[in-house]
DNA sequence: TTCATTCTTGACCATTTGGTCCAGAATAGA
DNA sequence: TCTATTCTGGACCAAATGGTCAAGAATGAA
Protein backbone atom coordinates (compact mmCIF):
# COMPACT_ATOMS: atom_id res chain seq x y z
CA UNK A 1 0.00 0.00 0.00
CA UNK A 2 1.98 3.33 -1.11
CA UNK A 3 1.35 6.28 -2.38
CA UNK A 4 -2.17 7.97 -0.25
CA UNK A 5 -4.61 9.62 -1.12
CA UNK A 6 -4.14 13.56 -0.50
CA UNK A 7 -7.99 14.54 -0.40
CA UNK A 8 -10.34 13.51 2.15
CA UNK A 9 -12.72 11.87 -0.07
CA UNK A 10 -16.02 12.68 2.22
CA UNK A 11 -15.35 16.23 1.90
CA UNK A 12 -14.46 16.00 -2.02
CA UNK A 13 -18.13 14.19 -2.26
CA UNK A 14 -19.83 16.90 -0.96
CA UNK A 15 -18.24 19.69 -2.72
CA UNK A 16 -19.31 17.52 -6.06
CA UNK A 17 -22.52 16.96 -4.56
CA UNK A 18 -23.47 20.63 -3.98
CA UNK A 19 -22.62 21.39 -7.68
CA UNK A 20 -24.84 18.75 -9.11
CA UNK A 21 -27.44 19.88 -6.41
CA UNK A 22 -27.11 23.43 -7.80
CA UNK A 23 -27.04 22.74 -11.25
CA UNK A 24 -28.06 19.61 -12.47
CA UNK A 25 -26.09 16.88 -13.96
CA UNK A 26 -26.51 18.74 -17.65
CA UNK A 27 -25.55 22.02 -16.13
CA UNK A 28 -22.45 20.75 -14.38
CA UNK A 29 -19.41 20.54 -16.50
CA UNK A 30 -16.14 18.53 -15.84
CA UNK A 31 -14.34 21.65 -15.52
CA UNK A 32 -17.10 22.91 -12.48
CA UNK A 33 -16.20 19.85 -10.62
CA UNK A 34 -12.75 19.81 -11.06
CA UNK A 35 -13.07 23.46 -9.81
CA UNK A 36 -15.42 22.60 -6.80
CA UNK A 37 -13.23 19.48 -5.47
CA UNK A 38 -9.71 20.93 -5.91
CA UNK A 39 -8.52 18.34 -7.33
CA UNK A 40 -6.76 17.38 -10.83
CA UNK A 41 -9.05 15.67 -14.05
CA UNK A 42 -7.01 12.48 -13.49
CA UNK A 43 -7.01 12.13 -9.76
CA UNK A 44 -10.69 12.59 -10.13
CA UNK A 45 -11.44 10.57 -12.56
CA UNK A 46 -9.21 8.01 -10.51
CA UNK A 47 -11.31 8.21 -7.76
CA UNK A 48 -14.67 8.23 -8.77
CA UNK A 49 -14.91 7.31 -13.08
CA UNK A 50 -16.61 9.20 -15.48
CA UNK A 51 -19.13 12.28 -15.12
CA UNK A 52 -22.35 9.51 -14.80
CA UNK A 53 -20.49 8.10 -11.91
CA UNK A 54 -19.77 11.07 -9.99
CA UNK A 55 -23.74 11.81 -10.44
CA UNK A 56 -24.58 8.74 -9.08
CA UNK A 57 -22.08 8.93 -5.87
CA UNK A 58 -23.22 12.49 -5.08
CA UNK A 59 -27.08 11.15 -5.28
CA UNK A 60 -26.31 8.58 -3.17
CA UNK A 61 -24.18 11.05 -0.96
CA UNK A 62 -26.90 12.88 -0.78
CA UNK A 63 -29.64 9.83 -0.22
CA UNK A 64 -27.28 9.12 2.89
CA UNK A 65 -27.36 12.39 4.59
CA UNK A 66 -29.83 14.54 3.42
CA UNK A 67 -32.61 12.45 3.29
CA UNK A 68 -31.62 10.33 6.57
CA UNK A 69 -32.15 13.48 8.30
CA UNK A 70 -35.39 14.02 6.90
CA UNK A 71 -35.55 10.00 8.01
CA UNK A 72 -34.38 10.82 11.30
CA UNK A 73 -36.72 13.41 11.78
CA UNK A 74 -39.56 12.29 11.00
CA UNK A 75 -39.00 8.53 12.52
CA UNK A 76 -38.24 10.62 15.70
CA UNK A 77 -34.84 9.87 16.41
CA UNK A 78 -32.79 12.47 19.47
CA UNK A 79 -34.36 15.89 18.88
CA UNK A 80 -38.23 14.69 17.35
CA UNK A 81 -38.61 11.92 19.93
CA UNK A 82 -41.24 13.21 22.05
CA UNK A 83 -42.66 15.07 19.12
CA UNK A 84 -45.81 14.31 17.77
CA UNK A 85 -46.43 12.57 14.63
CA UNK A 86 -48.23 16.11 13.10
CA UNK A 87 -45.35 18.12 14.59
CA UNK A 88 -42.44 16.19 13.15
CA UNK A 89 -44.32 16.40 9.43
CA UNK A 90 -44.38 20.33 10.14
CA UNK A 91 -40.76 20.39 10.79
CA UNK A 92 -40.23 18.85 7.43
CA UNK A 93 -42.14 21.26 5.51
CA UNK A 94 -41.12 24.20 7.57
CA UNK A 95 -37.49 22.87 6.61
CA UNK A 96 -38.82 23.92 2.78
CA UNK A 97 -40.10 27.17 3.35
CA UNK A 98 -36.78 27.74 5.90
CA UNK A 99 -34.11 27.28 3.42
CA UNK A 100 -36.00 29.61 0.92
CA UNK A 101 -37.14 31.99 3.55
CA UNK A 102 -34.05 32.31 5.42
CA UNK A 103 -31.30 30.82 3.59
CA UNK A 104 -32.40 31.78 0.37
CA UNK A 105 -31.72 28.67 -0.91
CA UNK A 106 -32.83 27.80 -4.52
CA UNK A 107 -31.27 24.68 -4.76
CA UNK A 108 -34.46 22.77 -3.75
CA UNK A 109 -34.29 18.58 -3.51
CA UNK A 110 -31.12 16.73 -5.06
CA UNK A 111 -33.51 14.08 -5.33
CA UNK A 112 -36.34 15.72 -6.99
CA UNK A 113 -34.24 17.84 -9.38
CA UNK A 114 -32.55 14.36 -10.30
CA UNK A 115 -35.93 12.80 -10.87
CA UNK A 116 -36.72 15.81 -12.90
CA UNK A 117 -33.91 15.70 -15.17
CA UNK A 118 -32.17 12.02 -15.22
CA UNK A 119 -34.58 9.38 -13.67
CA UNK A 120 -36.24 9.36 -17.11
CA UNK A 121 -32.93 8.46 -19.27
CA UNK A 122 -31.06 6.68 -16.59
CA UNK A 123 -32.32 3.40 -14.94
CA UNK A 124 -29.34 3.89 -11.70
CA UNK A 125 -30.74 7.43 -11.62
CA UNK A 126 -34.08 6.10 -11.34
CA UNK A 127 -33.49 3.66 -8.31
CA UNK A 128 -31.91 5.82 -6.38
CA UNK A 129 -34.69 8.45 -6.92
CA UNK A 130 -37.20 6.11 -6.42
CA UNK A 131 -35.38 4.37 -3.22
CA UNK A 132 -35.27 7.96 -2.13
CA UNK A 133 -38.73 8.38 -2.34
CA UNK A 134 -39.92 4.93 -0.52
CA UNK A 135 -37.80 6.14 2.46
CA UNK A 136 -39.72 9.22 2.35
CA UNK A 137 -43.10 7.35 2.23
CA UNK A 138 -42.27 4.78 4.82
CA UNK A 139 -41.03 7.48 7.36
CA UNK A 140 -43.82 9.63 6.66
CA UNK A 141 -46.13 6.73 7.44
CA UNK A 142 -44.10 5.91 10.65
CA UNK A 143 -44.35 9.73 11.70
CA UNK A 144 -48.29 9.18 11.10
CA UNK A 145 -48.73 6.58 12.91
CA UNK A 146 -47.41 7.91 16.31
CA UNK A 147 -50.48 9.88 16.52
CA UNK A 148 -52.78 7.48 16.28
CA UNK A 149 -53.92 4.41 14.49
CA UNK A 150 -55.77 5.06 11.26
CA UNK A 151 -56.78 3.11 8.36
CA UNK A 152 -55.70 5.53 5.67
CA UNK A 153 -52.01 6.18 6.45
CA UNK A 154 -50.56 5.27 3.48
CA UNK A 155 -52.80 7.64 1.86
CA UNK A 156 -52.14 10.27 3.71
CA UNK A 157 -48.92 9.30 3.70
CA UNK A 158 -48.30 9.87 -0.50
CA UNK A 159 -50.40 13.31 0.10
CA UNK A 160 -47.84 14.81 1.95
CA UNK A 161 -45.05 13.23 -0.17
CA UNK A 162 -47.13 14.78 -2.88
CA UNK A 163 -47.17 17.85 -1.58
CA UNK A 164 -43.40 17.40 -0.13
CA UNK A 165 -42.09 17.44 -3.50
CA UNK A 166 -44.54 20.25 -4.62
CA UNK A 167 -42.92 22.49 -2.48
CA UNK A 168 -39.63 22.28 -3.30
CA UNK A 169 -40.79 22.63 -6.97
CA UNK A 170 -42.36 26.05 -6.00
CA UNK A 171 -39.45 26.84 -4.38
CA UNK A 172 -37.22 26.61 -6.94
CA UNK A 173 -39.99 28.35 -9.86
CA UNK A 174 -39.36 30.93 -7.27
CA UNK A 175 -43.20 31.33 -6.63
CA UNK A 176 -43.97 33.53 -3.38
CA UNK A 177 -42.91 32.18 0.49
CA UNK A 178 -46.84 32.43 0.57
CA UNK A 179 -48.13 30.04 -1.66
CA UNK A 180 -45.84 27.58 0.15
CA UNK A 181 -47.01 28.48 3.32
CA UNK A 182 -50.54 27.95 2.59
CA UNK A 183 -49.86 24.51 1.12
CA UNK A 184 -47.97 23.49 3.91
CA UNK A 185 -51.21 25.13 6.24
CA UNK A 186 -54.20 23.21 4.50
CA UNK A 187 -52.17 19.74 4.82
CA UNK A 188 -51.02 20.47 8.22
CA UNK A 189 -55.14 20.87 8.94
CA UNK A 190 -56.04 17.85 7.98
CA UNK A 191 -54.38 16.01 10.49
CA UNK B 1 -42.60 41.41 -48.59
CA UNK B 2 -40.25 39.76 -50.77
CA UNK B 3 -40.13 35.60 -50.51
CA UNK B 4 -42.27 34.04 -47.96
CA UNK B 5 -41.36 31.38 -44.83
CA UNK B 6 -41.36 27.27 -46.15
CA UNK B 7 -42.36 26.66 -42.74
CA UNK B 8 -44.93 26.91 -40.44
CA UNK B 9 -44.05 28.75 -37.25
CA UNK B 10 -46.69 27.09 -34.74
CA UNK B 11 -45.63 23.56 -36.40
CA UNK B 12 -42.24 24.69 -35.57
CA UNK B 13 -42.73 25.61 -32.54
CA UNK B 14 -44.64 22.54 -31.23
CA UNK B 15 -41.69 20.30 -32.13
CA UNK B 16 -39.14 22.60 -30.68
CA UNK B 17 -41.31 22.71 -27.75
CA UNK B 18 -41.71 18.43 -27.41
CA UNK B 19 -37.87 18.25 -27.46
CA UNK B 20 -37.19 20.53 -24.96
CA UNK B 21 -39.77 18.96 -23.21
CA UNK B 22 -38.37 15.69 -23.25
CA UNK B 23 -34.39 16.69 -22.59
CA UNK B 24 -34.84 20.08 -20.47
CA UNK B 25 -32.66 23.25 -21.72
CA UNK B 26 -29.12 21.81 -21.31
CA UNK B 27 -30.09 18.18 -21.64
CA UNK B 28 -30.95 19.79 -25.53
CA UNK B 29 -28.51 20.63 -28.34
CA UNK B 30 -29.08 22.89 -31.42
CA UNK B 31 -28.21 20.47 -33.53
CA UNK B 32 -31.30 18.17 -31.33
CA UNK B 33 -33.27 21.70 -32.33
CA UNK B 34 -32.48 21.37 -36.04
CA UNK B 35 -33.39 18.25 -36.40
CA UNK B 36 -36.51 18.34 -34.93
CA UNK B 37 -37.75 21.00 -36.63
CA UNK B 38 -36.39 19.87 -39.66
CA UNK B 39 -34.87 23.70 -40.53
CA UNK B 40 -31.61 24.61 -41.21
CA UNK B 41 -29.61 26.58 -38.40
CA UNK B 42 -29.52 29.88 -40.37
CA UNK B 43 -33.41 29.72 -40.77
CA UNK B 44 -34.73 28.47 -37.13
CA UNK B 45 -31.76 31.42 -35.64
CA UNK B 46 -32.96 33.62 -37.96
CA UNK B 47 -36.94 32.89 -37.06
CA UNK B 48 -36.53 32.28 -32.97
CA UNK B 49 -32.92 33.50 -32.25
CA UNK B 50 -30.29 31.51 -29.96
CA UNK B 51 -31.03 28.83 -28.23
CA UNK B 52 -32.37 30.88 -24.85
CA UNK B 53 -34.86 32.33 -26.73
CA UNK B 54 -36.12 29.06 -28.29
CA UNK B 55 -36.66 27.64 -25.20
CA UNK B 56 -38.47 30.83 -23.98
CA UNK B 57 -40.37 30.72 -27.18
CA UNK B 58 -41.39 27.20 -26.08
CA UNK B 59 -41.87 27.56 -22.57
CA UNK B 60 -44.70 30.46 -23.01
CA UNK B 61 -45.79 27.93 -26.35
CA UNK B 62 -46.72 25.18 -23.55
CA UNK B 63 -48.38 27.98 -21.46
CA UNK B 64 -50.59 29.11 -24.21
CA UNK B 65 -51.50 25.04 -24.78
CA UNK B 66 -50.75 22.96 -21.92
CA UNK B 67 -51.19 25.45 -19.33
CA UNK B 68 -54.55 26.95 -20.64
CA UNK B 69 -56.50 23.49 -21.19
CA UNK B 70 -55.75 22.92 -17.68
CA UNK B 71 -57.13 26.36 -16.78
CA UNK B 72 -60.48 26.02 -19.31
CA UNK B 73 -61.03 22.30 -17.80
CA UNK B 74 -61.01 23.95 -14.18
CA UNK B 75 -62.92 26.80 -14.74
CA UNK B 76 -65.31 25.07 -16.95
CA UNK B 77 -64.87 25.61 -20.67
CA UNK B 78 -67.21 23.90 -22.83
CA UNK B 79 -66.72 20.55 -21.61
CA UNK B 80 -66.23 20.36 -18.10
CA UNK B 81 -69.02 23.18 -17.66
CA UNK B 82 -71.47 20.83 -16.11
CA UNK B 83 -68.98 19.24 -13.52
CA UNK B 84 -68.70 19.95 -9.85
CA UNK B 85 -65.19 21.38 -8.72
CA UNK B 86 -64.29 17.93 -7.10
CA UNK B 87 -64.43 16.41 -10.50
CA UNK B 88 -62.89 19.09 -11.86
CA UNK B 89 -59.60 18.64 -9.72
CA UNK B 90 -60.21 15.11 -10.53
CA UNK B 91 -59.78 15.35 -13.85
CA UNK B 92 -56.25 17.64 -13.68
CA UNK B 93 -54.89 14.81 -11.49
CA UNK B 94 -56.39 11.74 -13.75
CA UNK B 95 -54.56 13.73 -16.61
CA UNK B 96 -51.49 12.96 -14.36
CA UNK B 97 -52.02 9.64 -13.43
CA UNK B 98 -53.18 9.03 -17.09
CA UNK B 99 -50.28 10.28 -19.09
CA UNK B 100 -48.01 7.68 -17.32
CA UNK B 101 -50.64 4.60 -17.15
CA UNK B 102 -51.90 4.82 -20.59
CA UNK B 103 -49.23 6.99 -22.48
CA UNK B 104 -46.03 6.06 -20.43
CA UNK B 105 -45.50 9.19 -20.95
CA UNK B 106 -42.84 10.81 -18.74
CA UNK B 107 -41.81 13.92 -19.50
CA UNK B 108 -44.10 15.28 -16.95
CA UNK B 109 -44.66 19.38 -17.11
CA UNK B 110 -42.60 21.39 -19.00
CA UNK B 111 -43.26 24.01 -16.55
CA UNK B 112 -42.63 21.79 -13.44
CA UNK B 113 -39.35 20.92 -15.53
CA UNK B 114 -38.26 24.41 -16.48
CA UNK B 115 -38.93 25.61 -12.70
CA UNK B 116 -36.29 22.73 -11.47
CA UNK B 117 -33.72 23.32 -13.53
CA UNK B 118 -33.91 26.83 -15.62
CA UNK B 119 -36.27 29.14 -13.20
CA UNK B 120 -32.90 29.40 -10.47
CA UNK B 121 -30.61 30.40 -13.13
CA UNK B 122 -32.92 32.65 -15.66
CA UNK B 123 -35.22 35.45 -14.53
CA UNK B 124 -37.06 35.17 -17.56
CA UNK B 125 -37.71 31.70 -17.37
CA UNK B 126 -38.88 32.25 -13.42
CA UNK B 127 -40.93 34.80 -14.80
CA UNK B 128 -43.01 32.05 -17.26
CA UNK B 129 -43.25 29.81 -14.67
CA UNK B 130 -44.66 31.30 -11.26
CA UNK B 131 -47.02 33.21 -14.48
CA UNK B 132 -47.89 29.63 -14.87
CA UNK B 133 -47.82 28.62 -11.16
CA UNK B 134 -50.10 31.45 -10.67
CA UNK B 135 -53.07 30.75 -13.59
CA UNK B 136 -52.96 27.01 -11.86
CA UNK B 137 -53.69 28.68 -8.27
CA UNK B 138 -56.53 30.78 -10.10
CA UNK B 139 -57.94 28.59 -11.78
CA UNK B 140 -57.96 26.09 -8.70
CA UNK B 141 -59.55 28.57 -6.76
CA UNK B 142 -62.32 28.94 -9.52
CA UNK B 143 -63.02 25.61 -8.87
CA UNK B 144 -63.48 24.79 -5.53
CA UNK B 145 -65.39 27.90 -5.57
CA UNK B 146 -68.10 26.08 -7.69
CA UNK B 147 -68.92 23.74 -5.07
CA UNK B 148 -69.18 26.03 -2.41
CA UNK B 149 -68.36 29.45 -0.52
CA UNK B 150 -65.65 28.39 1.51
CA UNK B 151 -62.93 30.53 3.66
CA UNK B 152 -60.02 28.31 2.76
CA UNK B 153 -60.11 28.34 -0.76
CA UNK B 154 -56.51 29.66 -1.12
CA UNK B 155 -55.24 27.44 1.34
CA UNK B 156 -56.71 24.94 -0.64
CA UNK B 157 -56.08 25.77 -3.77
CA UNK B 158 -52.39 25.89 -2.76
CA UNK B 159 -52.24 22.10 -1.38
CA UNK B 160 -54.08 21.06 -4.55
CA UNK B 161 -51.15 22.89 -6.22
CA UNK B 162 -48.73 21.28 -4.76
CA UNK B 163 -49.92 17.59 -4.63
CA UNK B 164 -50.07 18.40 -8.29
CA UNK B 165 -46.90 19.50 -9.34
CA UNK B 166 -45.30 16.76 -6.47
CA UNK B 167 -47.38 14.12 -8.24
CA UNK B 168 -46.06 15.40 -11.61
CA UNK B 169 -42.26 14.87 -9.95
CA UNK B 170 -43.56 11.20 -9.07
CA UNK B 171 -44.39 10.47 -12.10
CA UNK B 172 -40.86 11.42 -13.89
CA UNK B 173 -38.95 9.94 -11.14
CA UNK B 174 -40.87 6.53 -11.91
CA UNK B 175 -42.57 6.43 -8.70
CA UNK B 176 -45.18 3.65 -8.65
CA UNK B 177 -48.51 4.68 -9.89
CA UNK B 178 -50.30 3.49 -6.49
CA UNK B 179 -47.97 6.17 -5.27
CA UNK B 180 -49.53 8.83 -7.04
CA UNK B 181 -53.07 7.15 -7.18
CA UNK B 182 -53.02 7.30 -3.40
CA UNK B 183 -51.92 11.31 -3.33
CA UNK B 184 -54.86 11.63 -5.62
CA UNK B 185 -57.44 9.91 -3.40
CA UNK B 186 -56.43 11.63 -0.24
CA UNK B 187 -56.64 14.86 -1.60
CA UNK B 188 -60.01 14.52 -2.88
CA UNK B 189 -61.57 13.25 0.26
CA UNK B 190 -60.84 15.89 1.91
CA UNK B 191 -62.62 18.36 -0.76
C1' DT C 1 -37.70 43.57 -65.93
C1' DT C 2 -35.20 45.12 -62.40
C1' DC C 3 -34.29 45.67 -57.75
C1' DA C 4 -34.55 45.47 -52.92
C1' DT C 5 -35.49 42.49 -49.48
C1' DT C 6 -36.03 38.29 -47.06
C1' DC C 7 -35.41 33.66 -46.97
C1' DT C 8 -32.62 29.08 -47.31
C1' DT C 9 -28.60 26.35 -47.31
C1' DG C 10 -24.69 24.80 -45.39
C1' DA C 11 -19.79 25.79 -44.75
C1' DC C 12 -17.16 27.52 -41.15
C1' DC C 13 -15.34 28.76 -36.47
C1' DA C 14 -13.70 29.20 -31.76
C1' DT C 15 -14.68 27.18 -27.55
C1' DT C 16 -15.99 23.74 -24.49
C1' DT C 17 -17.04 19.18 -23.78
C1' DG C 18 -16.02 14.54 -21.53
C1' DG C 19 -12.39 11.58 -21.46
C1' DT C 20 -7.42 9.41 -21.92
C1' DC C 21 -2.77 8.94 -20.93
C1' DC C 22 1.75 9.10 -19.09
C1' DA C 23 5.80 10.96 -16.74
C1' DG C 24 7.06 11.54 -12.37
C1' DA C 25 6.27 11.90 -7.25
C1' DA C 26 5.37 9.49 -3.02
C1' DT C 27 5.51 5.67 0.05
C1' DA C 28 4.98 0.94 2.35
C1' DG C 29 7.14 -3.37 2.44
C1' DA C 30 11.12 -6.52 1.23
C1' DT D 1 18.02 0.74 -0.26
C1' DC D 2 15.35 -0.95 -3.74
C1' DT D 3 11.06 -2.04 -5.78
C1' DA D 4 6.26 -2.41 -6.61
C1' DT D 5 2.38 0.16 -6.45
C1' DT D 6 -0.56 4.04 -6.25
C1' DC D 7 -1.29 8.69 -6.65
C1' DT D 8 -0.70 13.54 -8.83
C1' DG D 9 -0.29 16.93 -12.32
C1' DG D 10 -1.37 18.33 -16.50
C1' DA D 11 -0.75 17.74 -21.58
C1' DC D 12 -3.43 16.06 -25.07
C1' DC D 13 -7.43 14.62 -27.99
C1' DA D 14 -11.54 13.89 -30.83
C1' DA D 15 -16.05 15.20 -30.84
C1' DA D 16 -19.73 18.16 -29.93
C1' DT D 17 -21.15 22.59 -28.68
C1' DG D 18 -23.50 27.21 -29.65
C1' DG D 19 -23.13 30.55 -32.87
C1' DT D 20 -21.82 33.34 -37.40
C1' DC D 21 -21.76 34.33 -42.09
C1' DA D 22 -22.19 34.61 -46.97
C1' DA D 23 -23.72 32.95 -51.42
C1' DG D 24 -27.61 32.27 -53.75
C1' DA D 25 -32.79 31.46 -54.28
C1' DA D 26 -37.37 33.40 -54.19
C1' DT D 27 -40.63 36.97 -54.66
C1' DG D 28 -43.34 41.40 -54.25
C1' DA D 29 -42.97 46.29 -55.61
C1' DA D 30 -41.51 49.82 -58.83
Amino acid sequence: MPRQKEFDEAKVLNALKNVFWKNGFDGTSYADLIEASGLYKGSLYGAFGDKRALYLHSLKDYEDHEVESAVALLTGAAATARLSGRDRIKRLLDLVIDAVATHRDRRGCLLCNAAVDQAPHDKSVEKVVTDGLNKMQSAIEAALKVDSPRKDVKEMASQINAVYFGMRVMAKSGAPLSMMKRARDSILKSL
